[in-house]
DNA sequence: AAAGGGCTTGAAAACATTTTCATCTATGAT
DNA sequence: ATCATAGATGAAAATGTTTTCAAGCCCTTT
């Protein structure tokens, strides 16, 4: 039996439609005797609300949009499991949207949200330009829909809120760490595409090369295993390098790979350092040294924000930064 | 604006409201002139179909509900780009459902999703135990619900659609690859919770040791580094191996190092190999020979297929595998 | 005994679509 | 000129909830 209706439920317990909405959402507002029959007779004839009745009378979906742009990153999969999480103790479903698609313009994806009717949009995309940034500010004036940025901060705009970890003290800190170690060429390996938070990390870098009166050396590179390699070899040869911080660990490893290769002695002659503590940092060897991510946390405090804005409560600060450790293993001193 | 609704483009287009919908839903049946006039206004008023409305008048919800065990498993993560892009052509959402919280049974979450008037259920756990098919199977009945087992498959039983890759086959020709090399010593490195897929796995090496009249070792271990290597350790103390076959590549990769630690030669004394081709294969060194398995097709043609079931069109194979391949790196000779 | 005030409940409107059925118009055939 | 027919459109029912408003009931207070 697919289909029992609130009709059916008010027809089996004798009360009318507005009581067994009650019984269901206003518990307090119903006799305890009637609220129980109402239950009863739901649990017998297994009834379920109809989502688009409810979602269409109540104007609200209990649905919320996670819109990330690659899937197939660790660390967007990994927040997801906490978005989840929080989302379910919060009886939110979730919609997912991918942007990298060819066929679809992000402008195009956000309307496509707008007509899901979602209460609120979880943006995980770090790769966010100004114009992007302007759209979903009007998206979230026009519609009155809560947006939170997770893992992605707009650094001087706080009209959209944000959850993030401070990547410029973290790239900070994990460069300081290669210089008291008294490394003198130290290389920051990013990216040649722009992603918000690598610009963060490599101005934290930045601001511990130049405390320490060293030169900076910011190299960028794809993400393919291929190009780095290629890339990296010329770098042996041309440079002397006694230290290497990627962005991400998965970089790291492919510059250990290199390094390996030329034989040279990691991590006496070079230290190397990633960027999140993947599990594969511990399946690299030597095993990598890294600043740890707390990226489940980061998807569920997101999560958690999205469903304070939600519900209308106020939230004291719009930029939350959770904690990073530095977690040092083998490929430093 | 949020707020245009059907009436407002009815209005200002001067027709009713079952003109404007069909000059959505239905091009074909009104005259060109009045579909354009309503298309130019629904474009001025920037009106968006309300998907509640929808989906109760229709009783169709154009969204499909993926089941997933865990988000950051590397290679759910992928297949969600698969579906994702096919989703989009087809212009279904995506609801997502995390099997593995505490407080929340299987059955909840199937209840759930039935709740939100899914179209169709994509189902990608692997370790469906044969309760949770059968339960599977009565919501598909009782709810007349399609649903399509993706990287799964439940052998003997043709009800619910699946689309996978023979891993039966995988695991024999991947073994025979290191029976080959004229390797005696062959384990089996799979896990020790139960997956669908790893049991095919083994039995396909079953089959392909037993051929060759060599001895069957199978060691199940956990997914956890540092429990994998002290069992490897072990193994080497008490053991001798010429050949590794690792359920999935992080786990080939473990292996790897402990190998290494112990001062073993890859591949001369042991070659190994793991499962799936993550990037990670590339990132091991040496580089891992594995076999190669088409993730984000999986994803793309599962959801492909539930298309069509929901669509009510025949299709011929329930049963779809999709092809695979063996790459060879450094780990093999 | 009447008035007031909580609780508890029900009737009906509202939510924004789709879809069925009937009506209307124009066109071509008789 | 009449009729039949096909195509285009509109009126209204249907979809399954929530929510507002009013009413009923029972108890307390005057």
């Amino acid at each position: 039996m697919s289909k029992a209706t609130i009709y059916d439920v008010a027809g089996a317990a004798r009360v009318s439609l507005a009581t067994v909405s009650r019984a269901i959402n206003n518990p307090e507002k119903v006799k305890p005797e009637t609220r129980e029959r109402v239950l009863r007779v739901i649990e017998e004839l297994g009834y379920k609300p109809n989502a688009f009745a409810k979602g269409l009378a109540s104007r609200k979906s209990t649905t919320v949009a996670v819109v990330v742009p690659d899937m197939s990153r660790a660390s967007i999969a990994e927040m997801m499991n906490g978005i989840a999480d929080i989302a379910r103790v919060y009886k939110y479903s979730i919609l997912i949207y991918i942007l990298e698609s060819e066929d679809a313009s992000e402008e195009d994806i956000l309307r496509e949200i707008i007509a899901a009717q979602v209460d609120g949009i979880l943006y995980l995309n770090d790769e966010i330009t100004p114009v992007q940034f302007d759209f979903l500010k009007k998206v979230k004036n026009t519609y009155q829909i809560p947006i939170v940025l997770t893992n992605t901060v707009y650094p001087e705009d706080i009209e959209i809120p944000s959850v993030s970890i401070d990547y410029e003290k973290a790239g900070y800190e994990i460069t300081k760490k290669l210089i008291d170690e008294g490394r003198k060429n130290i290389y920051m390996v990013s990216t040649v595409r722009k992603y918000m938070v690598n610009d963060l990390k490599e101005a934290g870098y930045l601001r511990a090369v130049k405390e320490a009166g060293l030169q900076e050396k910011i190299m960028r590179t794809s993400g393919r295993i291929s190009i780095n390699t290629e890339h990296f070899n010329e770098y042996f040869k041309e440079n002397k390098v006694d230290g290497v911080i990627a962005v991400r660990d998965s970089i790291a490893i492919s510059f250990l790979n290199v390094a390996f290769a030329n034989d040279v002695s990691i991590p006496k002659d070079i230290g190397v350092c990633g960027f999140q503590n993947t599990k594969y940092a511990r399946l690299a060897r030597p095993q990598l040294s890294c600043v740890d991510l707390p990226i489940y946390d980061l998807g569920a405090v997101g999560m958690r924000l999205l469903t304070k804005l939600m519900n209308s409560e106020e939230i004291k600060d719009r930029q939350v930064k959770l904690p990073h450790s530095i977690v040092l293993r083998k490929t430093t001193l």
